[in-house]
DNA sequence: TCAGACACTCTCCTTTTGGTGCGTACAAAT
DNA sequence: ATTTGTACGCACCAAAAGGAGAGTGTCTGA
């Protein structure tokens, strides 16, 4: 698979018949990509900088909700070294610091969308599966 | 955000304007979900499973490449409580158990290939942004 | 003068993750 | 009689993830 149509430039990659005789040393980078990547705070952080546009540390961390200081500085730290996220520091006091999704981290929450439609989508029927699993264990 | 055309069956459901006021039990149960789902071991099982069909245990080991039996058994049957794959045992001896997915975990494999898509298309701006990432700390 | 805002960092602690290696059941093949 | 193959379960252990809470520096407002 890798196979979908998400835009109209992604199209053209399409054509071609996909090489799955891929470098391992790409297909390893890539492995490691989705590994950082397919992270829960990743794509919450991801999502609420795609709605709100431009926030700061404090903001962005009640838009995702949940999660501890560490957590979200980790994380988007880890965003910016890997480009999706630009972090502007003014120096004023108080610090002000905003978080902005850059190109890439726009067109990565772009692919994620299908995952998030999945989601809202499809919940009342994993729920669903959980319960019939748990009946047939217990039967 | 949340928003893409990936299927056609999906449009319909993106015609209304996306009910952001959600139900906070749903959105837990979508993020409970996304936290599952958005993993890598996970996400390569699921490739394995699209890209080969049905699968034996061991087969499907190989496959994924570099994960352990602890792992591979634990996430599949993560995967099977959650309706993505189908389990079926053979009561032979030797034990022959093997796994394909489930609509569901068709669908969500689908929902996942943008995400592939994006990581194969990006990974060397990626590169890219942690050198210049690494430059800047050092410089 | 004292608290508070901001964006962290640091330390301590618990929980989770994940690997390794051993055991198992049983028949067929050697 | 012993080995082999299959799909695990279980116990043990190390490493990583992640939460809680305190500390930091500096200015502003009460």
């Amino acid at each position: 698979m890798r196979r979908a149509i998400i835009d109209p430039e992604m199209e053209e990659q399409l054509q071609s018949p996909v090489p799955d005789h891929v470098d391992p040393e790409i297909e390893a980078l890539v492995d490691d990509i989705i590994g950082k990547v397919a992270d829960k705070w990743t794509m919450l952080i991801l999502e609420a900088l795609q709605e709100q546009g431009t926030l700061r540390f404090t903001q962005l961390g009640k838009s995702v909700g949940g999660i501890s200081q560490k957590m979200l500085t980790q994380t988007v730290r880890r965003m910016e070294e890997d480009g999706l996220v630009r972090r502007t520091v003014h120096p004023v006091i108080p610090p002000h610091v905003d978080y902005t999704l850059t190109p890439l981290g726009e067109s990565l929450s772009q692919a994620f969308c299908g995952v998030w439609i999945w989601a809202e989508k499809h919940h009342d029927a994993i729920k669903q599966a959980r319960q019939t699993f748990a009946r047939n264990r217990k039967g």
